[in-house]
DNA sequence: TAAGTATTTTAGCAAATACTTAAATAATAG
DNA sequence: CTATTATTTAAGTATTTGCTAAAATACTTA
């Protein structure tokens, strides 16, 4: 027989892949935009710089490059990609740019947090 | 003059860079790891697939294709990346195979958090 | 055993990613 | 203004990623 995209289940259970549909559907932009954090946080090179940021308060791409044994643009693109999602932010300084993480946006992050931790228990509940 | 890859600055502490070259190679196990952990989760597909999950505790390739819209190959890919980085772990029924979050490997990622954290404190009282 | 069902695996490809090199900006100092 | 310094941007390239399509594997049932 030819193959298909759909199994044919005797144990699928319409009602749940609906709900689970559903659940998707409402929770589509929080999914995205977590997901496009995690990514940034889900490489190794920008992950140490998150790192360092939070310990060392701020660092300029400079510095970065130094401590990552990178070179300077290498840095540079990744901090571009980490300021366009809007986790870290710029100080300029004469003509050092001095790069912190963005707590505000941080503390924006959380509601989606408890959003999604608030759909399951409403889930669970069911 | 030629570019170089190092900037001659003024500020430069080189204290400080060398106290973060250090506090990078204590943490490059933990950092790593974590970083990998974050690219599975950094990808929308498997944000959602890690959130459904979460909701309905276990749920098969075909299940899964089926609320994604999405090939059951795909699924099953992603899910082997997954189950790769030990995040979830299968339950065989007959010759379905139910995918579930692996909440052992998932304890076992905290205390690298929590070290992550220490490494923090630690350096912010000195 | 043969056919059907659920899943995985493989190969191939297009798009995305992360780097290098070199040129472009921006700010400062002489 | 010119040279220097810090950073960004653009172009090119190699690697990785995520998908499709098709074949392979595993289990079940007639």
């Amino acid at each position: 027989m030819e193959s298909q995209e759909s199994c044919i289940r005797v144990l699928a259970d319409s009602c749940q892949i609906k709900g689970c549909k559903e659940l998707l559907q409402a929770n589509q932009t929080t999914l995205t935009g977590l997901s496009s954090i995690l990514a940034l946080a889900g490489n190794e090179v920008r992950l140490k710089i998150l790192f360092l940021l939070k310990i060392e308060g701020e660092l300029c791409p400079c510095d970065l490059a130094d401590i990552l044994s990178m070179s300077i643009s290498a840095v540079s693109q990744h901090l571009r990609k980490m300021k366009d999602g809007r986790i870290i932010k710029t100080r300029k300084v004469a003509q050092t740019i001095f790069y912190s993480i963005d707590l505000m946006h941080i503390e924006l992050l959380k509601p989606l947090l408890i959003h999604i931790t608030a759909s399951n228990l409403q889930t669970e509940q069911i």
